[in-house]
DNA sequence: GATGAATGAGCTTTCATTCAT
DNA sequence: GATGAATGAAAGCTCATTCAT
């Protein structure tokens, strides 16, 4: 049996702020964001919110913590699945990698810190520590299994992770500004990843 | 002969507002940048600003024009230059392009764009159209060069050049956003991206 | 039982913040009307405002909206009453017409319009067809009964109503303009309206 | 010969500044005129107007002793013109009292008078004592002549000089507003308020 | 005498936040 | 717990006015 309506929303009451939060943002920045629009789109009260949260601030906070929970509650059991050659698991990873983020609502804070990161130094901490940290230990993970089985060239752990993560901040960040103006194609974006960074990084 | 004070300072006040306008929105975003603030930095009254631009969406407009035409002022010829084997030319020409980009005061356009870029949709089309287009047109340039050559794979042009872009994407927002909390080595990194790409790209 | 104070005050701002409001504009005219001084004579903030009316148009409309109604929620039976004489009943029709127009609040809202009406034609249109009209064709109606009775002379109908009704606005302009300067004696001034037309309209 | 072109300006600065401040004026008012506009109605720079008048306010006096004065110039001597019987010395002053103020460029200071008078008692106060105490003094006059050629009722100076008047005015008041709702036939007017008065006033 | 540049006070309006109910 | 009413601070912007040239 359900429970009543009512106690199921108040559970709810929450995620659904910061959901609708989180959409505001994406819509129009923090800045510019109202709690007035959040409290339309969660179809609460502008004060019912300060029940949940002491204040914008404490929302975009709680934003953060729910979806990068969110996002790796998920996340890291996809490297070991695989343990075929080097170009495959690099692939399946990606695509991964792709859907998760490009995808993803949490991209959402990207944008947010992109544009008003200063202002929240806690929150760029938090989520280079922890989101990018995470994507760029996966890779360098994987590199150094493609290294140990041999297929990579030595030196190519010399070089900066962040050059073989680019393409899916391009891809991220393009998704969420020039999308409309001229769209991604992803599979096909994807395979040149995979082609233009493993024919580089094999040894032949 | 030098002109007087008060008319040399009138030449120079709209650059002066723009400049002090864009490092507002480095710092705070759109949104959230004052007039106020901005004319602070610029050192004049509130009002002062209103004698050369309309409003605030004027002021951003304004400096985007100035911006990107400074950007484009000096661009462009740096392609011809060598003739060299393309590992070479490409070199240089990500070179120039970090230099003029990552480093570059037009980094906030591109910043304010993804932040809060669907309140201007005609300021994207315009970054779109020009800065961007611009960069991938001197790189396809590059490798239909190299391809003419013999030196490239003859499938590169088939991916999207937006990968080979990538790397400069992600050092400029990462130099705008967590550049404090882990510094780029911009000199290492062009190595890389020079490495990663050619060694992929490169007929053997 | 009364109401708790809150709701009580909430059912009554609207008409409170109008009364403030014709009260500023009676003082200063619409445009020099500051919503601050609105807020004070009402004795709340000046944001509390926007929470019933969008803006100062929206204010002003309101006042007119509001106004009229009343006006003309007790006008118009007035005519019927007697069935004397016409001179007695025209005595009868001034007496009412004086009192509902030049002492009325509604005043302001001619004055305003005399002083600012091209800013608001709507208004201008509101104010011609309903009180002026309502008050001619009160008139008109009047001058047919005599005429029916064969008190006046036939050719009267041929010139403009108006002219039956100007002492009244000379009357109202004068209220709100000279009055303290040379105060007009009402009730004689109305014999004398009385006397001036209807020794001038009667037959004999 | 005429003079050269700078010095006729050079007299002629002030007025021109007059006039286009009455237009204004006349167009939204005094408190929403803008020294900006009338400047550039003028043809001259916000600041010259500081040279000829003190601020704002000393505009507005300005505008009523040159409209004042225009006015009285050429009023006066048309009483005496006639000395035929009352109605038709009545005709003739009404027309040149009509033309004189329902035609005339200082309707203006009437229409801010009565909306913004308050804020100028001085100019109230000059307004009535020279433009309306003319105006009653004029018809006073008249009135006497005709009691004592024995045309009119002798009660009739015991009633208020301003219910004679009272046509002009609403036919002023009118022109100012809802001349475009609903036009003023002038001609066919002035023969009511003649026919009216006249007929209501007169012995018989 | 005339002006363009600049300003500060004040305007309308928005919005995060508080609080009585 | 939830809300509608209310607010104060601050935003963008306007405008009468001053002043160096």
């Amino acid at each position: 049996m359900p429970q009543a309506k009512r106690s199921r929303r108040k559970e709810a009451r929450p995620e659904e702020i910061i959901d609708a939060a989180l959409a505001e943002f994406a819509a129009v920045g923090y800045s510019a964001a109202s709690m007035a629009q959040i409290a339309a789109r969660a179809g609460i009260a502008r004060s019912t919110i300060y029940l949940y949260y002491a204040d914008k601030e404490a929302l975009i906070s709680a934003a953060f913590d729910l979806r990068l929970g969110q996002a790796f509650a998920a996340a890291g059991q996809g490297v070991a699945l695989s343990s075929g050659p080097f170009r495959e698991v690099f692939h399946e990873m990606l695509t991964l990698l792709y859907t998760r983020i490009v995808k993803s609502d949490a991209l959402v804070l990207l944008k947010v810190l992109v544009a008003e990161g200063r202002q929240f130094p806690q929150l760029l901490t938090r989520y280079h520590d922890t989101a990018l940290n995470a994507a760029m230990t996966m890779l360098t993970g994987l590199l150094k299994q493609g290294l140990a089985r041999g297929e990579l060239r030595p030196d190519v752990m010399g070089y900066d992770i962040k050059l073989v993560m680019s393409p899916i901040m391009l891809a991220a960040i393009w998704h969420l500004t020039f999308q409309e103006l001229e769209p991604i194609d992803l599979a096909h974006y994807i395979e040149g990843h995979v082609s233009f960074i493993c024919d580089g990084i094999l040894t032949r």
